[in-house]
DNA sequence: TCAAACTTTCAATTATTTCTGAAAGTTAAA
DNA sequence: TTTAACTTTCAGAAATAATTGAAAGTTTGA
């Protein structure tokens, strides 16, 4: 296969795959275009490999520095801003796991734990399933953020070391 | 707090959940009704709890079986069909990895797997930034699969007791 | 200080997803 | 059979999300 044909497969698969996860496509294709490129990017460049307004470049430009998934870079001699992006997986991975944990786990723990005590008859049966639903629940929620957080701790080999040797 | 102020704040923060993941906001609302009613619901009590068409709430009820997320239950001497949700929050967690995985993982991995060869150069700056992210990043979405594949084979206690073991 | 180069904003438009509800389809008891 | 109870379908409507592009804002070098 041809690099360009090969590059825009690559590009149009993370964006699905990013819609299917709740992320902007077009976020998720400026972040695959500045995964396979070599080097940094300004947004004319994004603008025209992937056929989108500066409007939407430049906001999703933004948007995936708050992820801290791209950073700017300075050519010097030059005032147009570079975006070049974060190329170790683990790492990207991991940010990623943090920023989602962030704005969208945090807050459904929260409400859970807010959800726990109910007022009424602790016999009643509706009562019962809902409080134990909720209380599985949160405490699974738990669990797996702690998991995420070590896993935010861990070394990359040294992580899937440990998972894998699990399987033994 | 009273039981249906409750029950109305967790349908609701299930639902913001999942469109944030790229699941059905209405799907995700009747998975959390069913997950916190204590007996089986018919297609008329969900169009009355969540407000929702006929049409909607038989096909996401669907969806959710295709997910295998709630199963029919048969009321004698009552023709209308029942829907109830499995409770068993590990279980969840499991088939719905299994099936993101089977949907979504899947296709993507074989997409990557058919991107690593390129032609060309392979000493071309642009070949090699390409072919480097492409086998960075199947080779950690492989690693990631095996891991989801040994904890669809697991037990919860000795999942979460290995994971929570890893932090010591 | 000016103006060119560049970035950001945002109201209006367009695209995508989801939902509705009536009609068609199915099933089972009489 | 027939018919009433129930489920499914799907074209059009509504809601939501994403995008455009021109204007406003900002920065920098001369």
């Amino acid at each position: 296969m041809k690099l360009d044909e090969a590059k825009k497969q690559f590009i149009q698969t993370w964006g699905t795959l990013g819609s299917e996860w709740g992320i902007n496509r077009t976020m998720a294709q400026v972040h695959a275009l500045l995964l396979i490129s070599s080097g940094a990017l300004c947004t004319e460049d994004i603008m025209q490999e992937l056929n989108v307004s500066r409007g939407n470049a430049n906001m999703n430009l933004r948007e995936l520095m708050n992820w801290t998934l791209i950073n700017k870079e300075l050519v010097p001699g030059d005032r147009k801003e570079y975006f070049v992006a974060e190329k170790d997986i683990w790492i990207i991975a991991k940010t990623i796991a943090r920023e989602r944990k962030r704005r969208e786990i945090k807050p459904v723990l929260k409400v859970l734990n807010s959800l726990k005590e109910i007022e009424g008859d602790k016999k009643d049966k509706e009562i019962k399933a809902f409080t134990e639903t909720v209380g599985n629940l949160s405490n699974f929620v738990d669990k797996m953020d702690k998991s995420v957080d070590m896993m935010l701790k861990a070394d990359e080999n040294w992580f899937f070391g440990a998972i894998l040797k699990m399987i033994r």
